[in-house]
RNA sequence: CGCGGGGUGGAGCAGUGGCAGCUCGUUGGGCUCAUAACCCAAAGGUCGUAGGUUCGAAUCCUGCCCCCGCAA
């Protein structure tokens, strides 16, 4: 029996561990990889390479960096490379496919998506569903079209989400279920055992991509709320508030009812015993949130009864505005 | 050469030329029905590192090592 012939598409991490198992797996070849050029990053601004880059050179396999593909002449370019090719995988790969990439394999495209579709399509499935306070999200394999996360579905599978998953957590997580269930999913759509499901565009709901303000906290809201968003957007782009016109980072929290202390205005930081446990407190709309690290620019991130040891006054302080 | 902050007892911080300090922890003692609370006492630092300036350097100058924030 043919291997079937894969060109992989990929960036960041999630789509590394998706060509690792492509790449072992018994039934498929890989004939070549496509991921972005390396970008500068990092506090000397260093030109690094993306995971997928990283990980093709290991596996040593073609590597081809693209900045976009709109341009007809690296489309060119990407149709000698893919020669011999009779599918697409894409999984995170972070560039819209136009309709003329979408067209050049046999089999078609077929995408790695981080949520149970049409729920959360678009680029940040992920953090999303976290923080939204959902309790399972999920692994869904489509054909590509010309629309954003739009196509037909082929399988799916559904992953919880702990209250503890983080977005890296969660995230590899659904890497690791999305792999297996892309090895097992492929040869059986090639053998025409699977008939694709078209999606309920009703039930759609988009994702953006994720802004450095939106890690802004809000005091406003419950802490339920506030905790979801420091496991959303950690560690990127991190969740902070401003404390003495200084920029304050919070990573972790634990969320406590409003019986455990004096209730204050928003943004009050306290120190409070609960359950026979010194706690740092910060009062929100509803509840107290306890956040675990805290960290000043500049400085590293500490546990937040040690930050207030060296930082008294900031008990009684108001968090927020700036 | 992207911009910037920082390395001081076990932890977190203050100290910008003249005896190294604060909060906490640790150890011992006391108070108490009791305590992670309170009181008293003690131990613990070559101030990142190498050189320089000075009567005198944690503090000023220079090189090096390490940590971190922003921007991307």
């Amino acid at each position: 029996m043919n291997k079937l012939k894969i060109l992989f598409m990929g960036t960041p991490e999630f789509g590394a561990t998706i060509l690792y198992a492509l790449a072992t797996a018994p039934h498929l070849e890989v004939m070549g990889v496509v991921t972005q050029p390396d970008r500068p990053a990092g506090r000397k601004n260093q030109l690094s390479p993306p995971p997928v880059k990283v990980a093709a050179q290991e596996l040593g396999l073609p590597l081809m960096q693209v900045e976009r593909l709109r341009d007809s002449a690296v489309q060119a370019q990407l149709l000698e490379f893919s020669a011999g090719a009779e599918i697409f995988v894409v999984a995170a790969f972070g560039l819209i496919l136009p309709i003329a990439v979408l067209n050049m394999p046999r089999l078609g495209c077929i995408n790695v998506h981080g949520s149970l579709l049409p729920e959360y399509r678009g680029a940040s499935p992920v953090a999303q569903a976290i923080l939204d306070g959902k309790t399972e999200t999920g692994i869904t394999i489509m054909l590509m079209e010309k629309g954003l996360d739009t196509g037909p579905m082929l399988s799916k599978v559904v992953i919880p989400i702990e209250p503890e998953d983080t977005q890296p957590s969660l995230m590899d997580k659904l890497a690791k279920s999305g792999a297996a269930l892309l090895l097992d999913t492929l040869p059986r759509w090639v053998a025409g055992q699977i008939t694709p499901e078209k999606q309920d565009d009703t039930r759609a709901t988009i994702t953006g991509i994720i802004k450095k303000e939106y890690g802004l906290l809000d005091w406003n809201k419950p802490a339920a709320s506030i905790e979801c968003m420091t496991r959303a957007y950690y560690p990127w782009p991190g969740t902070y508030t401003f404390w003495q016109g200084q920029n304050l980072k919070i990573t972790g929290a634990t969320v406590f009812p409003e019986e455990v202390a004096e209730s204050a205005i928003p943004g009050t930081v306290v120190l409070a015993r609960v359950e026979g446990k010194e706690r740092v407190l910060i009062a929100t709309a509803k509840g107290w949130l306890a956040p675990r690290e805290l960290q000043l620019p500049g400085k590293k991130a500490i546990p937040a009864l040690e930050f207030v040891k060296g930082q008294r006054a900031i008990i009684g302080a108001r968090l927020g505005d700036g």
